[in-house]
DNA sequence: TTGGAAAGTCAACAAGGCTGACTTAAAACA
DNA sequence: TGTTTTAAGTCAGCCTTGTTGACTTTCCAA
């Protein structure tokens, strides 16, 4: 209700974005939002027997090619043994090559083959398609402030990999 | 870091915020902005043993208390042998009460007990802080773009879903 | 009175998380 | 040199949460 500092009050606009309310809106607004977002690339990934898992494993070694699995783990925060699954799969249909570390020798570094990098393509293309009509209709300034909240959502550890990522432009 | 808004060419605002790596941004942003916005409520509800299945069946009956099973599916966009696994539990465990409808006693309306009431209050207040504290750094003219942008980014089903409760305001 | 809708249940299965224990290879260290 | 640590991978088993299909019960409405 009025916490926050008296959002009841007349001429508080600028306080009342935080009512309970509205913060009640924005976080069914994120549930429904998230299902909108994957579903696009769920329909292609299904065609192939591939799930979200799968997807994610594609986008961040597409995002950085020749990392090793350590660098994966941490930025998809599940356990080695569930990576491990989802990789082998996707090693074992040529989508992507593990490579011994020339220096370190334990490490594998992985890489998208040309037919990973195709499904990766027609995955983020879709993606991109929802958010490119998303961002259109919102307009410039609403994409600003999208990026900035969901920046802001962020746990720490996660948010340095995007901000590590904004750097490293294509 | 320059291009915070994407668009720091002067007269190339209006194309330059749609490029594609604009969009892959916003693409890993509601990836970790969504492991953030869950991972608040992922803690209390494992304290329980619940899931997150749990949480959102919680959430919807607090929205609409005494709503039927079928619109809650139909929200939740699971099948009902899903849905029922958990509300078996939850009911189980008294914090959900489903009582026969008066006028067709073939539905069952599904309210939230005091005990009910009280876990969606800590799960909800949980996700709020977080989003309290966005909504703050960002500012209030993001907050109106991160909404603005994910309502266009939901599929027009729920969409409408969402769009019924905004009008019902407490 | 009967067809069909709403709800619930049982069984079986799959994806994708998890833990724990263990191996192998190679690097790092003392 | 020998030992410890690290990176990766594997096996086994468990849980949650999704799925399909088949079926029953209840009961409204034509």
């Amino acid at each position: 209700m009025a916490e926050g500092g008296g959002a009841a009050s007349p001429g508080g606009e600028s306080l009342l974005f935080l009512t309970d309310e509205q913060l009640r809106k924005g976080i069914e607004a994120m549930f429904f939002a998230y299902r909108g977002f994957t579903a696009d690339p769920d329909r292609i990934l299904e065609t192939r027997g591939y799930g979200r898992a799968h997807h994610r494993a594609i986008h961040f070694i597409n995002r950085q090619q020749g990392q090793t699995v350590n660098t994966l783990l941490a930025m998809l925060g599940v356990t080695k043994q569930s990576l491990n699954r989802v990789l082998r799969t996707l090693i074992e249909d040529g989508l992507v090559e593990s490579r011994v570390g020339r220096k370190d020798k334990r490490e594998r570094h992985l890489f998208l083959t040309e037919d990973g990098k195709a499904l990766e393509r027609s995955l983020s293309e879709a993606q991109r398609v929802r958010m490119r009509a998303a961002y259109r209709s919102a307009g410039p300034a609403a994409v600003a402030g999208f990026r900035q909240v969901l920046e802001a959502m962020m746990d720490p550890d996660l948010r340095r990999h995007y901000q590590a990522m904004k750097d490293s432009g294509t």
